[in-house]
DNA sequence: GATGAAATGAAATAATCATTCCGCCGTAAA
DNA sequence: TTTACGGCGGAATGATTATTTCATTTCATC
């Protein structure tokens, strides 16, 4: 019996209309389908390329669902929807090479003038050039060798040990997180309480100390370093020179050069280079379960 | 009978790579290998979405020519030499959804031999482009102009409570930080003791809830997000679509469209947007102290 | 022309895909 | 508690895909 097309389905032509479709029935649809929807708007390049069945897996639903939705929102199959999405793809393109290219020249201070400060969108831009710019930058500065050796101290590590304060709290936070998340035994010296040194007290023998600081160099977080290099730990940093006060405590140390806006830090290029450390450890750990 | 790898075929790895190959071996090919080159080459969307089949009939050859082609420049199949045109349709990106699919369904099937994914150079340099291909996606698909109102809604707020959990705590922790920073009263609503709502309870009716989440939408925060505009609250958020639960509650909304490499969320483009509010916020509290 | 190697196309095969079907489960009304 | 029902996931089905096989054609060389 074919099931009457659902009334409140208008025709839905492009990828706007599927999405404004979507926006107004989304509580009319069923716990699964929302899931679908949620995967769809959320990836829709993939949704472009990829098969219906390995479109599952990546959302976690079985085929079946995914047939269901296309159905329900109208379409004939699952190939009608997505030719929606291959529409979308293949439609305003940008020559992204030759942008990077003349983005690889620019200065890494981007000047803008006293009155676009006050401009939001003007400041928006700024910020991505100055974020691609020092992306384009740490691409090559980064010391790759380093980074291989810095992998492989975490791996070696029972536990690590994060530390990192103020401007840098916020990523230190991120890597205990992204760490957690593949597995890897990972805490957070958060200073609650004034109980750093209990904390560091707390961190074992056979435990790794990453510690992340930039610029001003937070008190404390120089004292936890210092204080577990003196207990003979491990010792790994994330910061911005070779003056920084953590560089000589520390086994490895990768230099993050930083990207500004006016007096701003972009803490883009370190968060970059703390995704490869935590994605890099993660298949390490994958292919060798036990080192 | 396996047939030996055609010793002037390089590994070709990217499009420009595949262009150039082809380029140098033109006259060593057959005619009709000739043919399906230079489809390839003047239809590279068409081969990224479409079937072997299908281009098959596009270029007016049968399905084992094409077949024939990808292994004649040293592809293994003709996904694999699909896979070129598609990264090149897509931006740089890591076939980690790939991998994770692969393995989901094979779960024995070890693929150690593949050193890209345990090469932290590699991985490394894969986030570098991805970053940079989401930044500049980002900087047209940001609305600006609710990016301004977004920032008039904060300047109104007396203090600013920034609530994010889980993979986004990091960021929200940033936020309270800049804001700070720039003189805006800020406070992190971060559930600890489980007290987030005595926390939301804190909140003044001339401040302003700004939420932070984006994917797995973390219940905790999503409950805040409910709880305060239940209260009357202004509330307005960074996520990630519209079918976010949080975006119904907000009176302004920043969608930011984040790059996924595999599992792993790059947060690179939501940070940016973050330093734009910030540094807006600061400018235009700057010149207009009271308002 | 005759010959053999390379190239080609049709057809067979195996793999994968999208869709449908059916039984199970949880929920809400009876 | 029972019953009815919508949603869900697994498995079967048929369609399509990519690859291999093999017979034929083409073409350079003798």
């Amino acid at each position: 019996m074919a099931k009457p097309p659902n009334p409140t389905a208008a025709l839905i032509r492009d990828y706007e209309g599927l999405r404004a479709a979507l926006v107004a029935r989304q509580d009319q649809l069923s716990r699964r389908l929302q899931q679908v929807a949620r995967f769809f708007l959320n990836h829709p390049e993939e949704v472009a390329i990829n098969t219906l069945v390995r479109l599952a897996v990546l959302a976690q639903v079985p085929p079946a669902t995914i047939t269901r939705f296309a159905k329900e929102m109208g379409f004939v199959g699952f190939a009608d929807l997505q030719a929606v999405f291959r529409e979308r793809l293949l439609g305003p393109r940008l020559p992204y090479a030759q942008r990077m290219a003349d983005q690889a020249a620019a200065p890494l201070d981007i000047q803008i003038g006293d009155d676009d400060l006050s401009n939001p969108a003007k400041v928006f831009q700024g910020f991505v050039q100055a974020a691609v710019s020092s992306l384009l930058r740490i691409e090559h500065s980064l010391d790759l060798a380093e980074l291989a050796a810095f992998v492989q101290v975490l791996a070696d590590g029972e536990v690590v040990h994060v530390a990192a304060a103020r401007g840098a709290f916020g990523m230190g936070a991120y890597v205990v997180y992204g760490l957690s998340s593949i597995g890897k035994r990972a805490h957070l010296i958060d200073n609650l309480g004034a109980m750093r040194l209990a904390q560091v007290a707390a961190i074992g023998p056979r435990d790794v100390l990453l510690v992340i600081t930039f610029d001003d160099y937070t008190p404390e977080t120089v004292e936890i370093a210092q204080t577990a290099a003196q207990k003979g730990l491990r010792v790994v940093s994330i910061t911005d020179n070779a003056l920084s006060p953590v560089a000589a405590l520390s086994e490895r140390v990768l230099f993050v050069t930083e990207a500004r806006l006016g007096h701003f830090r972009s803490q883009v290029p370190a968060m970059v280079v703390c995704q490869s450390v935590i994605v890099s450890l993660g298949r390490r750990m994958a292919l060798a379960p036990d080192a």
